[in-house]
Parts: structure tokens; C-alpha cells; sequence
DNA sequence: CGGGTGTTTGAATAATGTCAAACCGAGTGG
DNA sequence: CCACTCGGTTTGACATTATTCAAACACCCG
């Protein structure tokens, strides 16, 4: 599936960084310690849809924070099914784990085109020495992947296909809507395809195709092309299994 | 199930603190710096098998750094059924999350008689703040976190029962069987029942009692009474999609 | 001895996967 | 403008995996 050509988001500067406030420089105040950043990061880069960041296994010398476009995180089984572990959004900062200068345990792909600020992985260390509070902020980053990862787990382990499908579709649906967006839409972009639903859910494409279709036609949702639109918010909430929900009807 | 009765570890002081260089403290030095986490605790507390530290949705005012014992993190979905996020061994810091004060998005069982350390949530931001080292502790344990929560999402997402059953035991095993102990014993504790597995795995209990059979018949492992011998480690290995074993035989 | 918790067993059933073919729409090259 | 290909989706028949229900069992503990 092809999505509709973007221009890539790439900032002038770290001054005017359109995500700085999501990842990890937050805590960097806007005046000489951002220029320590800028001079930090090793610059801008544009991956086509399709491209890995770095692959499950490989030495990634690199940390990235996603400045558009959309990344999944995944792993690949013994027996060839892979698993999504995460789909990350612009603001997300890309590729820490415990041992720094391993191999990465997990893939990073381009979901669609993707623009992102990157890092030397090596000098990490030393950042984070002078500026602990960087720190303090990963700490709280790392703690947003535990917990996703864990409703992850839940929706995987204990619910039936069709509610996990719906709980993927609206937990991604409210993390687009975030309140910064004053209308909310009822009807999004989510750039997956089924088989990226399949494998964030254990389940198979054909399947996932299967429930999609019930979904439609009990009026509930509509996913198609990359567009996903809830036709009945508390339909779905209520099949979901799904708590913090706020949906404006339309 | 019970489990052999075992006089709790309290350390007198955070100088003789088994668990310390494990768990958050790890970055404060011995001296006066090990002094202000030692006012900064609340106290030490033990619990029995089968209580809960904290219930998910519940407001906790607490962290725990688990001294002895064994704990799960668990979810409980509406449909009633209960998914186990993660098993938690001496050492663990518990309860982090990114709003701190808001409820828990999940809850923490005593596996077996837990002993823990306690530290008052509410002044955690000052602690962090005086000592920003702890922030950067906190990150990498918060990223094993991040990372275990992904194995255990590729591990029941991807794998048939048998694979999982194997994998989860095998990686258990490896938890206990850390590099300090000199002589690896291929025979080891694990506190778990059959439906413990099962809520781990997204799987009933009788279908784990049924694969546990068929592994007991292969010669492959022995789980039974919270014991786990391991028979055939490159068997298992194989079967579970293992990769970092490193078993003697025996 | 009796009760509770955990385990085992078997049979019937439901959920999900597999395989194979057809379909659909967008892009490409003639 | 057509035919072709390609990735993604849909459909149906069928196989398999895992769940459910129910009963019996085993064991520890009081």
C-alpha cells in the first residue's frame, strides 16, 4: 500500500524543533543548553517507506528522535512471524535499551516516509552526565514504552481477535487525537495495513481481514486505505474492552 | 499452592542492603549520600503470599524496592480474565509510572512471602531532583522493563503453547541462574502454579497442565511443585526459539 | 478425617490458522 | 488508453490449536 506523498518535517534548528517538547530534549532549556544539542546531534535524515532505522540483531551506532512519519518496533520468531511491538508516532525518541552499544533486540521500519533527528549512540553517556536531568526525562519515556508495551500484553493475552482489533484501532485513534488538536476527527489516518494489524496482534491477515469486514458491517468502524473512521464510539469502546475514551460523536 | 516457609530479608540499614546495587539506589555512594535514602524510606514491611502491594486502578502512595520474594505485575481485562505483565525477583524497583500520583494501570502480587523496602511517592520528584543520577539508573532499569515486556509480547503473539511454556520457563531459569552463582544448578525454584503460567501466556491452565505433560514425556523438563529441572536443555532451546542459553548439563 | 487448592483427564466445542484462488486499485510500460 | 504487474484484500473450505466444562485426583494442612 502506498500512502499520499508528505513533505518531509525537518527543522531548521533544535530552536524551532517541532517535537522537542515530546522527547528527550525536553528538559533542555531554550538558550545555550539547546545549542548543546544542536551541536550533539549528528543531523537530519529522510527514510523512504519500507526502510529499517536499524534491524533486529545489528550493531545501531545511532539513537533517533522521529520527527514525522510513523515507525513500528518489531522482533521476528524462530518459526518467521513477527511481532510489532510498538508503533511509534512523531515525538518518539528511537532506539534506547539497557545495553547501549549491543545489538539492538528489537527492528525499528518505516511505516511510512519517515524524517528523523539523529544521535551518536556512543556519546551518550556523556550527555547524560552533564545533563542528568535528560535522564530523569528517558526514565520517564522508558516508563510510557513499559506501560504501553504492558496494554499491549493485556490486549494480546486476553481478549478475542475482535476485541483486540477494535482496542488497537481506538487506543491509536485517541493517541492521534491528543488534545492539542482543538476538532477532534472522528475519521484519521493510521497508515497500516492489515497485515501490520495482524502482527501487532498475534493474529493472521486473513483473519484480521475477516473481522474487519463484521466491524464494518455492524456500523462500528470503517478501515480502509489508511483511514480508519468510528462510525459508533461506545459500540466499540464497549467491545474494546476500553477505558479513557472521550470520543466527540460526529 | 505453599511454599516453604523462609524467614524474611530485612537489612538493618541501606550499608548492608542486599538488593542495592540492583535496584535504584545503585548510583548513591556508601557514604552520606547511602544516609539520605536511608531517612528518605518510610520503612521496611512484609507481606504474605498471596497479598497484593498494590491493586490496578488503586491510588498507591508507595515504591517498593523488593527485597525477597517473588511478585507479578498484572492486568485484569474485563472479560475477567487476568494477564501477568511480568514476574519481578529481589531486587526490583516497583511501582514506577509515568503520572506518578494518578492510579496504577496495573496491580502487583505477592507470588510467594515478599519482603520490601519503602519509598514515599510523593517525594520522589525531590529525591530525583537532588540526585539526578538516580533518574539515569531509573531509565535503564526502566528500559529492561521495556525490554522484557517486548520478549514476553513477541513470546505470546508469535509462538505456539508448547514454544511459550519453554520459552518463559527457560527464561526464568536464566533470571535465577545469574553468573554470581558459581555452580549453575540445572534444578532451581520457581514459585509459579500452572495457572500463573497460563495468565502469563494468554493460555488456561489445562492446556498448560496438557503441554506440560507432553514436555515432562519428551525427557525435555520437569516443572512440578514450584521446581523446574531442565532435562534437555538444547532440546528446549530448540522448541522455546531461545537464543541466549548457556545451560551445564548435569 | 475433611476441606481447600492445585493438577490431571477426557470429550465436545469454539476460535483461529492455513491454503488457495480470486479480486481490486494504483502505478508502469507499451 | 490498454494490458500488466504488484501489493493488499477478500472469500471459502478445511485443519488445527486452544478453550470450555465437568469430574476425578492428589496433596497439604488443620
Amino acid at each position: 500500500m502506498t500512502w499520499p506523498k508528505k513533505l518531509p518535517v525537518i527543522p531548521t534548528s533544535c530552536g524551532n524543533c517541532p517535537i522537542r517538547l515530546s522527547t528527550v530534549c525536553r528538559p533542555l532549556a531554550a538558550g545555550s543548553q539547546l545549542d548543546v544539542v544542536q551541536k550533539f546531534k549528528t543531523g537530519d535524515r529522510v527514510l523512504a517507506a519500507g526502510m529499517d532505522l536499524f534491524r533486529p540483531g545489528e550493531e545501531c551506532k545511532e539513537f533517533y528522535n522521529l520527527l514525522d512519519g510513523w515507525v513500528a518496533l518489531y522482533q521476528i520468531s524462530h518459526n518467521g512471524r513477527r511481532q510489532i511491538l510498538d508503533f511509534l508516532l512523531p515525538g518518539a525518541f528511537v532506539g534506547y535499551q539497557p545495553e547501549l552499544l549491543d545489538a539492538m533486540s528489537y527492528g525499528a521500519a518505516c511505516l511510512t516516509d519517515v524524517s528523523v533527528c539523529v544521535f551518536p549512540r556512543r556519546d551518550f553517556p556523556q550527555l547524560l552526565e552533564s545533563y542528568p536531568a535528560i535522564g530523569v526525562r528517558l526514565a520517564w519515556l522508558n516508563s510510557h514504552s513499559t506501560i504501553n508495551a504492558y496494554e499491549n500484553l493485556t490486549n494480546v493475552g486476553c481478549r478475542p481477535a475482535e476485541a483486540r482489533i477494535a482496542h488497537l484501532l481506538l487506543s491509536l485513534y485517541v493517541r492521534i487525537n491528543r488534545p492539542e488538536q482543538a476538532a477532534r476527527q472522528n475519521d484519521v489516518e493510521i497508515p497500516l495495513t492489515q497485515s501490520h494489524i495482524a502482527d501487532a496482534l498475534g493474529l493472521t491477515n486473513v483473519y484480521v481481514s475477516q473481522i474487519l469486514k463484521q466491524l464494518r458491517e455492524r456500523n462500528l468502524l470503517i478501515f480502509r486505505n489508511g483511514r480508519l473512521k468510528i462510525l459508533d464510539p461506545d459500540g466499540l469502546a464497549n467491545i474494546a474492552d476500553f477505558d479513557q475514551l472521550l470520543v466527540v460523536g460526529g
